[in-house]
DNA sequence: CTGAAAGCGCTTACAG
DNA sequence: CTGAAAGCGCTTACAG
């Protein structure tokens, strides 16, 4: 059984190939009775058209990559879930690209997209993404980065107000009572990460407290390291925000092992809203990124971008999700 | 700055396209000065073949399909990511498609699979596979399962010695004094679930112990559920082993909002092995299933079985990782 | 070793 | 409204 191409279709509905075309990409270029039959007889062989010929031909295809550094970060992959939801309902394929942070890599699908025609592409960065890295493929307006950008960068981006997250998780501490509230980055090189560390030292100031800030590591392994530190500290202070909710679980985590509870001891709030972190022991109070709404946004002002040649910037509000990890000060 | 096809190239270099064509996919079938002349020249001109062109000229691509179900499930993450790294180190690339457990979309990819001409092809049920829901495909031996198959299953899988691996988590628990030990399921289908639900059962049989199941709901949930069910239970089991570490997350959270700790009040053993375990409050102990191994396997037998047409079948040994979330029983 | 030609499965001006 | 023709960017027998 041999997959069918145009010309079976064609003979088999007694008509030109180029008629069967039209039935299928412009349905009212043809007569009501013709397209009837034709799609009569195409359904009946099973025939579906060839999408890498219809790309080729028309130089555009409905794949559209999302580029995105680790997938068995669970930020990423709820993104992921999102944004190929969102471009589903829209009828294009999202192709799922993980570079492992490599910039060979990126550079690799940012080609692969434009060899496979995609109208436009999403690209989520973890560390520091250099523009001069993707604007020689002259993608303009039709790849959006989730992440805020450089002031003077004029490609489309899709990002959370981090400084107002931040005040939040902040802010919801405060109210419990915290009076020494530290810090753990554990994200490096993105303006979120920039954004969020430096709300959290305005913040501080603001409030008269000495910023106590801990930067080492990455992810779980930066929770883990403040941890440490965390236990063998005098004067240790009564909560910590977590620059994102893996940090957050490594950071619990390593307490646990020391024989500090959150939050009894300690209150954590991460940063994410992790459908996992209701999961965490206790569950993790964090800063809701909408990433439902990210997804969505991202294909919308990628695809508004492919055709109009405008670069939005959509700033998403942030919420606080309160669940157990966070408790009056003691 | 538009991008030059194979034409643009051979012009520039004075020899006609299949040249061109040739001095790319079979160096050895053109002289050799000619052909570093034609590669200088392409690559000044930053040159590289369509692979849309060339997948349809030749009806073969390296484009090759993972279906799982759902990306936010960090078992499939975690394969994902090796199969990606396995797929690439032998000049593939690896398609993320994701399918929400719908059995529509994964009919969908794998026509795409088709039409896009790929090699071979990997899917990694969640639920029930029904065999014959892509044996119409005639992909034969070239789309591995990663699951256990009914025996007159004639493609390719790749799974992990399931029994073997709760032999692991239960005879550590055994070796740690534990005389009750518990099974919450939260996996439904698989022929993978039904092996360690099973074992489990053999496991409590041979060693005088009463089973005790819990199989409500499915992921974190069951764990959940059955957390409920063991707070509030008399001669309550000081063991218990979760169907996977997801499942076990979701238990050792509601166990602790309910007051009892892990270890202390009650040991855990998860399935899977994740590296996300790791920062579990306490660290989870469980069984690893190789997933790196997984994916280089997965993608080694799809290869050869496109080859051969042979199907093969691997059983991976598992191993116990343990962690903090087992004690020694009181 | 290299070129000319046919063709992969489509689409779309252009005639009629 | 439909057909005939050219062409998207390649590959590969077939000659020479």
């Amino acid at each position: 059984m041999t997959t069918p191409r145009i010309e079976d279709v064609a003979a088999a509905a007694g008509v030109h190939r180029s008629t069967v075309s039209r039935a299928f990409s412009r349905p009212e270029a043809v007569r009501q009775e013709t397209r009837d039959h034709v799609l009569r007889v195409a359904a009946s062989m099973g025939y579906t058209m060839s999408p890498l010929a219809q790309a080729l031909r028309t130089k555009s295809s409905t794949l559209v990559p999302l580029i995105v550094p680790d997938i068995t970060n669970p930020f990423f992959a709820e993104l992921a879930k999102a944004m190929r939801a969102a471009a589903g309902e829209r009828g294009y394929q999202l192709v799922l690209c993980v570079t492992e942070n490599d910039a060979t890599a990126t550079a690799g699908y940012l080609h692969a997209m434009r060899s496979m025609y995609a109208p436009f592409g999403v690209i989520a960065p973890l560390t520091q993404l250099d523009p001069a890295e993707f604007e020689p493929f002259g993608f303009g307006s039709r790849l959006v980065v989730i992440d805020r950008m450089a002031p003077d960068y004029h490609g489309p981006t899709v990002t959370v107000d981090n400084v107002k997250g931040i005040r939040l998780a902040f802010d919801h501490l405060v109210a419990l009572g915290h009076r020494s509230i530290a810090y753990v980055a554990g994200i490096v090189g993105t303006h979120t990460a920039a954004d969020r560390r430096e709300a959290y030292h305005a913040l501080a100031r603001a409030n008269d407290m000495a910023p106590l800030e801990f930067n080492e590591g990455i992810g779980a392994e930066a929770g883990e390291r403040a941890a440490e530190h965390l236990a063998n500290m005098d004067g240790r202070p009564s909560a910590v925000i977590a620059a994102n909710d893996v940090v957050a679980f490594g950071l619990i985590s390593a307490l646990g092992s020391r024989g500090l509870s959150v939050p009894n001891d300690v209150s954590v709030v991460g940063f994410d809203g992790l459908a996992l972190g209701a999961s965490g022991n206790p569950p993790l109070t964090s800063v809701r990124q909408p990433i439902t709404e990210m997804g969505r946004m991202g294909i919308e002002l990628a695809e508004r971008g492919a055709d109009s040649g405008r670069a939005e910037h959509v700033v998403l509000r942030p919420r606080l999700l309160i669940r157990s990890s966070t408790g009056v000060a003691r």
